[in-house]
DNA sequence: ATGACTCATTACATGAGA
């Protein structure tokens, strides 16, 4: 089975080529984020008619997650448990659209989109690092339950583990991604025995799956790797090979990340 | 070999992204 996770930055910008990329990769189980799109407008009948079914939560136009699954898509959950809330401009802090699973082909996949931070003091730092504890929180409980367990937290994690995930560590000093403590919280999900399989099968420095529209990021190579792939320890062992469709980013139309691929035993 | 930001909005400027 191959599972594969893309931040597509709007699926209805972006549908054409990656319906274009589900039929030439031999994709099982697609996770979007970014779709920017609400449940009603979402584009699913093109995706049907490729064979899959979607489960998508999108509430405004920001954020948005969807799966496509041609293996099966049962208990479709829109958070995890112990998922926060966020307070944006003075309202009421509610849940956002960041998160959806499903069962797919005996798999428990999550799509996340783990919030940006914005910046070092910015409350949305706050809610991003409690974003990610909190999806270590449940990791563990869900380990703990049934060591056998078999779920993924793929997506963008909106982290860049380390400084060779980024171009130019220099650039990112005090503000978001590379801080101590947006890596700790990253870590966490190892602590409590995830694996990031994505470093497991590519270790190499420099293997991106961002890179910035603006400047010339792409052509200039200057990018980013904080798309990734936390499998519980039992799925961990299915995976055989990883992938990063660098080509992906070419050409116009491009979301400004690319897909990464897992393939299962 | 990829190219000088892009997306959505009861839009025509703004917020968000990273």
């Amino acid at each position: 089975m191959r599972i594969a996770t893309w931040n597509i930055n709007s699926v209805r910008a972006h549908l054409d080529r990656t319906l274009a990329y589900l039929a030439a990769h031999e994709v099982d189980v697609l996770a979007l984020q970014e779709t920017k799109v609400k449940d009603a407008v979402f584009p699913v009948a093109p995706f049907e008619a490729a064979g899959y079914r979607v489960a998508r939560h999108g509430i405004d136009q920001w954020n948005g997650v969807a799966l496509a699954s041609r293996v099966g898509l049962a208990e479709v959950r829109t958070h995890f448990p112990a998922q926060p809330p966020f307070a944006k401009g003075g309202a009421a802090p509610a849940l956002e659209a960041r998160a959806i699973s499903a069962v797919c082909g005996g798999v428990t996949v999550w799509s996340l989109y783990v919030p940006h931070g914005r910046a070092s003091a910015d409350p949305h730092m706050a809610y991003k690092l409690a974003f990610l504890k909190a999806l270590a929180h449940d990791a563990d409980r869900w380990i703990g339950r049934d060591p056998s367990a078999q779920f993924a937290f793929v997506g963008d994690f909106n982290v860049a583990p380390l400084d060779s995930d980024v171009w130019d560590p220099a650039v990112f000093e005090g503000k978001t991604h590379t801080s101590a403590g947006e890596r700790a919280a990253f870590g966490e999900l190892a602590r409590v025995g995830m694996r990031e399989v994505t470093r497991e099968h590519i270790p190499e420095a420099g293997a991106y799956t961002f890179w910035d529209y603006q400047q010339l990021r792409f052509p200039r190579n200057e990018g980013m790797r904080i798309d990734f792939a936390y499998c519980s320890p039992a799925l961990a062992d299915r995976v055989t090979g990883v992938r990063i469709v660098r080509e992906e980013r070419k050409g116009r139309g491009a979301s400004d990340h690319v897909p990464v691929e897992l393939d299962l035993a």
